[in-house]
DNA sequence: TTGTGATAGTTTCAAATGTAACCATCAACC
DNA sequence: GGTTGATGGTTACATTTGAAACTATCACAA
């Protein structure tokens, strides 16, 4: 089999995944100017109530100086409040202000209803085998392992041609 | 229903496409050093033969000044030869060298098998519903359409909230 | 033939990103 | 108490990126 870039699995994740990026992202930059960092720190205050800046990072996969900065905006905001820890002085406890919550509670319905729509455009089967594909999939990845920890890597695949530099 | 990131189409997505990318890239970084858009510029070469730049970036998704730079770095290192076309004396035909094809050659099945090995995690069952699933989502996000011309939008999703402003 | 507008491709510049260094704090051990 | 190593979080620096400006060329029309 010849490598077509158009049928190959990665290059087509990416296209789908850049394409509803754009789509979904669209919704809160138009509606508060967001960035998607900015949105992923505030659906997991919104979904946490209050976490770290490192529960974030690691719920919602970013790197941490990403969190960094994005909190570092919303807290220009005013959307987070920041409370040290009076136990480990080094945690910040993080959480939505009242007007933070008020936006997280106008973007939701919308971020949902979109998710909605979109898969609305899928018969019931083929939303069904998107789910079931794609947790497949998310399996097969070790996402399930990286969540707990970035430690350990994960168990190599089969792959006869793995690290034959040639 | 409320919003949960660990659940949301896009966030899912986003951290399945990022890890398997990261994966599959490995396969190329250490082998030639190569980088995503050059290691896309050579797949789509080795693929057509030949191509433009415009070609490239429309059959790759890929930026124009990203295609422009991952083929100005391909070329220095002697993989890509360039023949102006002598009707359109703005068009550059792109090919590989026989050094560039040399190394698609070792990459491609590389790839392949890695990608086999990852669906290999998947059971038959799985792996037909992640391809009816990935389908179904590509053309619900207009994919087929945007590969045409990045001309004319989408027809608008039913979202009873679009443009709510608030 | 000389504008005028479009297109292929490159370059410039500013913004976003990741690596690495850094600061403050903690736990553990001497 | 003081040193050592680890950890949460921020900052500095270099790289990557995309938007917009630019160059060269083309088609077309006055």
């Amino acid at each position: 089999m010849d490598l077509r870039l158009a049928t190959f699995l990665p290059y087509r994740l990416n296209r789908a995944t850049a394409l509803a990026s754009t789509q979904f992202s669209r919704i809160y930059r138009d509606a508060f100017g967001l960035t998607v960092p900015e949105w992923r720190v505030l659906a997991t205050l919104g979904e946490l109530g209050t976490a770290t800046a490192k529960e974030i990072g690691r719920d919602s996969a970013m790197h941490k100086t990403k969190v960094s900065r994005a909190v570092a905006s919303l807290q220009r905001r005013r959307w987070i409040a920041r409370q040290t820890d009076s136990l480990d002085r080094r945690l910040e406890h993080l959480s939505l202000t009242a007007a933070g919550r008020a936006a997280f509670r106008r973007l939701a319905p919308k971020m949902l209803a979109y998710e909605e729509a979109l898969l609305a455009r899928l018969s019931p089967a083929e939303r069904r085998a998107l789910m079931t594909g794609l947790a497949a999939l998310e399996r097969a990845l070790g996402i399930a392992e990286q969540e707990q920890k970035a430690g350990r890597p994960m168990p190599p695949l089969q792959t006869s041609l793995s690290n034959s530099r040639g």
